[in-house]
DNA sequence: ATTAATTTTGACCATTTGATTAAACTAAAT
DNA sequence: ATTTAGTTTAATCAAATGGTCAAAATTAAT
């Protein structure tokens, strides 16, 4: 059995965590999320001292997951091949569970970038070692790179169907849902093919 | 010689823009975008009506902007090779003119999604131009691909390093602007090179 | 059962904020 | 010079909003 604690601070995170996710820090209302919660408003001054204080705790809550998730596949992969798929595959997968969190996440790095720094600190992300990885490998077969460009170029094409959404889905496919969500299916597989195609010499 | 009005107005505009664009609808304040324009917050009110009216024309104004920047590329391209060349260096310029407009654009499409169909209407975007242009050249030369993912993957691969700056600044390359400066400076030939090896067949 | 501690609520406060309005100012027209 | 239309300002409003506080309700301890 939870103790009422728990089940109140859990009721509030996760009713916080999709109003914010939704309407950003700017756009949320104390209200919106104890409605959200089935509680009373000062409940949440409570449990968090302020709107602000709630916030942090969400937003750090989500970027650590996202980093961690970004770690998990990292750390499984060990040819720069299969760190592709797996990376890419990995990613995918987590961000269709959560469409929201990309849009979240970069809006409040342009409202709050400095805010950022201290978030990634909190977490255990290994830079040296993803570089490292990717730039592994100096072979006949793997054309000449920047890591960094193409660290980037990887999360982009993984990303952008999120945070674009509304464009793809609206204009590109014209409100058809199952348009969209079949090109994301397919988006997977596509972004495997056209890296290693980048990446790889063909023979 | 301006008019009062024109001046005015352009004022507005200019110093609404301005806020908008760093503070996004939600966190803008009225008050903020009259002292960035020396002027009395009552005549926002009394050039346009209300602040959603203001944010609607700074907003379908940036937007229609981008569309008709995309258009252009578009227009001066022929063969799929220029038209790659073209509109991944034409993007990437005005790109980092602009560097906010992308942010901007996007957390309205999550904050007001179904607007955009709207504004996207009062343009005059031609998709199948594009599709077809992209689709063409059934070529030996030409790996096969979906033209719409191609798209995709052109625009967040030349989007992405500006709405994800501060990570890519901050965290990558540990503040240190003038490396950030020359990865945007490197990454529009990266680009290019990325996607015309994943795109031709090599030889 | 009583007391003590914790949790939850409703009423309320102070501030912010978008918006209004009437008055003041400006400039052109007669 | 006076009128008139257009522009700008200061004062102010009403609603929204984050936050506080004391009282009520619930739970745990003695």
């Amino acid at each position: 059995m939870v103790s009422k604690i728990e089940n109140t601070e859990f009721k509030i995170i996760t009713a916080a965590r999709k109003v914010f996710l939704r309407k950003g820090m700017d756009g949320a209302r104390m209200q919106e999320i104890a409605d959200e919660a089935g509680i009373n408003k000062s409940l949440l001054h409570y449990y968090f001292r302020s709107k602000d204080k709630l916030f942090d705790r969400v937003f750090s809550d989500t970027f650590k997951s996202v980093v961690e998730t970004i770690n998990k596949v990292f750390s499984t992969s060990d040819t720069l091949e299969t760190f592709l798929e797996n990376f890419i595959k990995g990613y995918t997968s987590v961000l269709r569970e959560k469409p929201y969190i990309p849009n979240f996440v970069l809006h409040e790095l342009s409202r709050n970038p400095q805010r950022i720094v201290e978030y990634i600190n909190t977490t255990n992300f290994d830079k040296s070692r993803i570089i490292s990885l990717i730039a592994s490998e100096p072979d006949l077969n793997v054309r000449p790179y920047d890591p960094l460009q193409l660290i980037v170029d990887i999360i982009a094409l993984c990303i952008f169907p999120f945070v674009a959404r509304p464009i793809i889905s609206g204009f590109l496919f014209e409100d058809d849902v199952e348009a969209y969500n079949s090109f994301l299916e397919e988006r997977t597989q596509h972004i495997i093919d056209f890296v290693k195609a980048s990446v790889f010499v063909q023979k």
